[in-house]
Formats: C-alpha cells, structure tokens, sequence
DNA sequence: ATAGTTTGTGGGATCGGTCCCATCAACGGC
DNA sequence: GCCGTTGATGGGACCGATCCCACAAACTAT
C-alpha cells in the first residue's frame, strides 16, 4: 500500500506539504506542487479513507435508511440521492428495514455507527426514542423525505399528497361519478392520513363528505387491491369509479376486475396514485398521479449537502407536488349503472 | 464522544483488556469482563469504526456496484445482497455506473478507496484496463455476477440463460408455433448472447435454425418492444409467436399489439423473459421466465462471506436456473395465421 | 524445588492521515 | 534599519482503536 510518507519521500517533501497539494489548501510553490503530483501519479497514491476520517472527523459518506429497498419505489429515490450526492464527492451507505421495527433501528444505528456526514431518513412510523437518542447524541444532520419520523431533522422533504388525492378525486367527480370507493393504504400512516385529507376537500367541492363514499384501508400492495375488490364486486356493483391509493393497489384491482369479467373503464373508472413504472403497461394504461419520486431523493440529497456545507442552516422545506398523467382507465360513469 | 479510554477509566482496567471484551477474543477473567460491560453499557460506547478499520485493516463494508440501481431489477439484487451480509455485521456500500462508462469505472475505484472488504460486481461490459489493475493491486475479493468481466473475479454468479431461453421456445415450439420472431435484447452483452444460444438449441430439436426464424436485438427497454412490435406489424403480419429477450420488451410490444388492435395471445403469442414485477398486471398476463433476482444476489453475497472467510477458497461458481412461469399469453397459433 | 505452561493484564508502538504551530525568507512601509 | 505581513515549509502531536510483547500469577509436570 502507498502511503503519503512514500509519496514525501519520492517528491522530497515532508507530510505536511503533500497533504496540502491533496487536500488543495494553504500555501504550496508551484514547483513543488508539480512535483508532488508527479510523485502521486506515478505511485498510483490513493489516499487512506479511515486515516482521513479519523483524523479529519468527516467520512464523506452519506447514509440512506429507507423503509425497504427492494421495492421500485425506495429504489428510486436511492437513485436520486446518489446522483446528486456524487458531485459533492460522497459515497453513499444504505441500508433498509424491510417493514421491522427491529431491522430498522439497527440499520440507523448502523449509520451512525460508521460515522456517515448524514443521513437521509424515509421510514413509515415514529422513530424508537433509544434511536432517537442515538442519532441525537451523535448529532448527525438529518433529512426526512415524506412524514417527519425523528424529531430533530434539519431538513424535510415531503410529498404533496394533499393535493394529489385532491386532484385525483377531482378527476372522477368531474366526469360525472358520485359512487365512488376509495381503497386507501394503510391509514395509520401519514402519507395515507394526508391523501384521505385530500379526497374530502375534493368531495367538499361538490358538497360530498367522506360519508358519501366507501373508504377502505389495507396494505399498500397488490394484494390489499385484489382481495379488496374481489369482496367489493361480489359485495355491490352500483359504485362506478374506484381511486386507488396506489398503483400496485390499482393493480390488484384490475386483477379482480378481470376475474369478474368487468372491463376498465367501461364497468369501473380506476385511478391511481404514484405512476410505477408497470402503470402505462397495465391494460387499460392506468389513469395516476404522479409522483416524481426521483426528485425527493434528489431534494433531500441537496438539503443534507446545504446542511453539511452550513451546519446552521435554518431548517430547510420543500414540497414536490404531483402530477395528473391522463391514461385511459377513466371514463364517464357507464349508463347501466347510473340506472341500478 | 465516548472513547474505549473513557470506557477503560470508568471499568479501572486498560485499554487492552477493554478491546479485548468488545473483539471477544484473549483471555479476560470473568469480573472484569461484568465491570467493563457494564462501563459500556453506561457511557453508550460504540467503538469508532474508522479507528477500527484504521488499524485492523477490515473495513467490515462490502461494496456494489450494478450497471443501474435505480432499475428494478438491480434494486432486487441489492436486496439479495443486504440480507445476506447483515447478519455477517456487514454494511452495504452501493455504487452505480447509470450505463456510462466513466460513472462506473469511478464507482468502482470509489469502492477501492473505501476500503471495502470485498465488491460484488454486475457489469454488462468489459472492465477498463485502468480499473483492472486498480482492483488487482488492491487485492479486494471481487465476486461477479452475470457475465464475468473481471478476470480475476474470485468466484461468480451466473444466471441459466441458456436454459431458460430454450424452455421459452420450446413452449411456443410445443403449442405448434413455427413462424416466430425473436426480439433480443443487445446482442452485444453476453445474457443475450446465451439466450440466442438457447434458442437456437431449442429450433434445432425440432429441425429448425436460427435463419428460419426472425431475430431483432435492441435495446432491452420496452422503447424497443414498441418500436419493433410497430414496424413488424407493419411489415408482416405472418408471424405467430414472439419471444421477448425481457419483460420489459414484450410490454413494449403489447403496447404495438394494442395499436394495431390485435389481441394476445388470439393474434400473436408473446412469451417474456425475466418475470419483472408488473408482468403479472399485464393484460393477459405474460407468460415468462422467471428469473430469481434476489437468489443471484443472496448466492453472490455468500461467496464473498465464503472468501472472507477463508480468502484461499477455490474459485467459487454457481448457475442460478429458470423457472418457467404459465400464464396466459401463449395460445395455439390461429388458424387464420396458419393460413395467411 | 524448579522448569514450563496457561491465564490474565497493562504498556506502548502503530495504522495513515490532518492540522496546529514554529520557523524562516522575502518584501514593503515608515 | 526595523517591524509586520505574506508565502512556503517542516515538525510533531493527535485521532481511537488494535495488537504485539513483557510480565506476573497460578497451576502442572517432572
């Protein structure tokens, strides 16, 4: 291994200087800079991570804990964090819960553990307050994307759900529904608590309340849509339009749909929530809002590195609002069920 | 922050014997060892990992590096991997190319500088010459999977493609199908090139060969089943079966289908490769091959615990199979077709 | 009784950097 | 001619662990 006392010795310099030219500040000649170069490529000298870290107290890596990293949905935002932390010269840690309290707790500690500059943190439900305590001991700047779980974040990063759902439910009541079902995910959970917020203020517009419809909640996966929906058409068949508060819920749905030999749109109007990826494949292409997940990845990575450049920057906020992506799953309610 | 110092003056014991209960290893008489535990326990020690790493030289990190992790598919492999070192006490550093070049042989040196303890690598292309020497000067245990693209890769992990090519053909072959088109993903990456292998084998058992059907590769990206799909439409419409080199291809060549207002699988069968997530949700649901992505990443991850282990272990192999997944996309071919 | 082994403990060098501080030359101002 | 400032450099303490070695006590074997 090439150590900077071998590249000192090469360029006949001491440690000081070499660290200087690597680190790029305080006064060098340029003669020597040049030599010291010279030395460092022809040694192929890299510097020592933990040496650094240690000394210097910063890692230059960054932690991401997401709720579960094997989904499309987390994926992305790892991706947008990675992009935008790349320029900056961080490397990224990640780790995930996969939905368990336990796994999820270590997995912070985790972070802290390694020492990360910072942590962008998505997870679903209130933070333990031993980890709490952990992370607020150890002082390490914290962005939240979606609902804020750990008390002490200097930054967060939400999704406009509110708006969203408004918007959604918009849609269908425009074309004419008023039967509606509302398969919600999981309402203990904020983003599903904001999205049903949404869906009333919508209904309010044309003098609806949440008692006018049929609202259900379950897990935000495909199976909650199909089992939902199975029970829903052997249940009634006089609701002419579904929201979906997923897209993988929508999916399920269809499934459903299919079984009972019932067509999207003509029988039922389904619309979305999210945009994943499967979505414009579904058949009919799925009616959604999108969520420009990328972007909390990519936004939450900028916060932690305003946080990390200065420490005592107010707490930071943003929104990424939604977006409508007009599919074909919505259609005006059919006549025969206007008349049943 | 709280030092193995602290820790050793609250327990009235040196340093040595405080490392010496935390690495669990040396002799330590059993009151001491309930003294120091309980200073731990007090103080909240964590022992600071780059110090660690510092001075024992192991990292306890491993690294990836995928082509894409913002893919689905990629995502999945990451989940494998992290399952299967997190009981180890390994954390998860991931990197990514993003399909240049520059970002990934960067990635991978990032990796190096680290100091992981080992890489797990899914590359589709040959490594540069540079990096090649990096890692090998580095001697980091370096496990490959897919195509191996680092030839000194200390154990790989290969999917069955060949295997899994032939079965797909050989369903549309045993439906009767003998007018089919192949729409491959890039020939020039070594899956697609395995999977050609495969459907030649599988043309050949009933007396066929790869010039009796018609073979497109592109990219593998639903743009190119959707382009394809449109210009084959136009061009023939003689042909019975198509099968896609990836899910992803065939929802691309449903979309043409759909354009076309030709129905799967009473027009045209299409059988997939992969079983990526939304297949399922397709209408109908496409028939495929199902890959076990996480398996790929579980089984790669062990390898490198294995060489961890014990860095002398033999070059280590293994060959994840296929599974052949039924579901309603495949049809005898029309009789129209036959005649047409 | 003596040598040899096992068990238990502490001292201190070391890993590879960073960074504070001391030193010194050159230069300009008064 | 002296002082203060800026530019340039090296010396060495330090970060927080690990781990080798020395040493001591207790026990075992001869």
């Amino acid at each position: 291994m090439v150590t900077i006392t071998d590249v000192c010795k090469r360029a006949g310099v001491s440690r000081s200087t070499v660290s200087r030219v690597v680190a790029g500040n305080g006064y060098v000649s340029e003669a020597k800079r040049k030599a010291i170069e010279q030395a460092i490529a022809d040694l192929g000298y890299r510097p020592n991570s933990f040496a650094r870290a240690l000394r210097s107290n910063r890692s230059n890596v960054i932690g991401a804990v997401m709720v579960d990293i094997g989904t499309p949905y987390f994926a992305e935002i790892i991706y947008g964090v990675q992009r935008a932390i790349r320029p900056a010269g961080k490397s990224l840690m990640v780790s995930s819960g996969y939905a368990d309290q336990d796994m999820e707790a270590r997995a912070i500690v985790e972070m802290v553990d390694r020492s990360c500059d910072g942590i962008v943190l998505y997870l679903e439900r209130p933070m333990r307050p031993e980890v709490v305590e952990i992370l607020k001991k150890a002082a390490v700047p914290v962005v939240s994307i979606g609902h804020n779980h750990y008390p002490f974040s200097r930054a967060t990063v939400g999704l406009d759900n509110f708006e969203g759902a408004r918007t959604a439910m918009r849609v269908l009541l425009d074309q004419g529904h008023r039967s509606i079902v509302y398969l919600s995910g999981d309402l203990t959970i904020g983003d599903a608590i904001d999205r049903l917020r949404g869906v009333e203020a919508a209904l309010s517009e044309v003098g609806m309340s949440l008692d006018d419809i049929e609202v259900q909640s379950g897990l935000f996966h495909d199976s909650f849509g199909l089992s939902a929906g199975r029970e829903l058409l052997a249940r009634r068949r006089d609701f002419t339009a579904v929201f979906a508060g997923a897209d993988v819920i929508a999916a399920g749905f269809y499934m459903a749909m299919r079984e009972a030999g019932l067509r999207v749109p003509q029988d039922v109007s389904v619309i979305g929530f999210d945009d994943s990826y499967h979505s414009q494949f579904m058949s009919p292409p799925l009616t959604t809002i999108r969520q420009e997940v990328g972007e909390l990845g990519k936004q939450a990575a900028q916060h932690l590195l305003a946080l990390l450049a200065d420490p005592m920057a107010g707490p930071l906020q943003s929104l990424v609002r939604t977006r409508l992506v007009d599919r074909s799953s919505v259609a005006v309610p059919s006549l025969v069920k206007e008349v049943a």
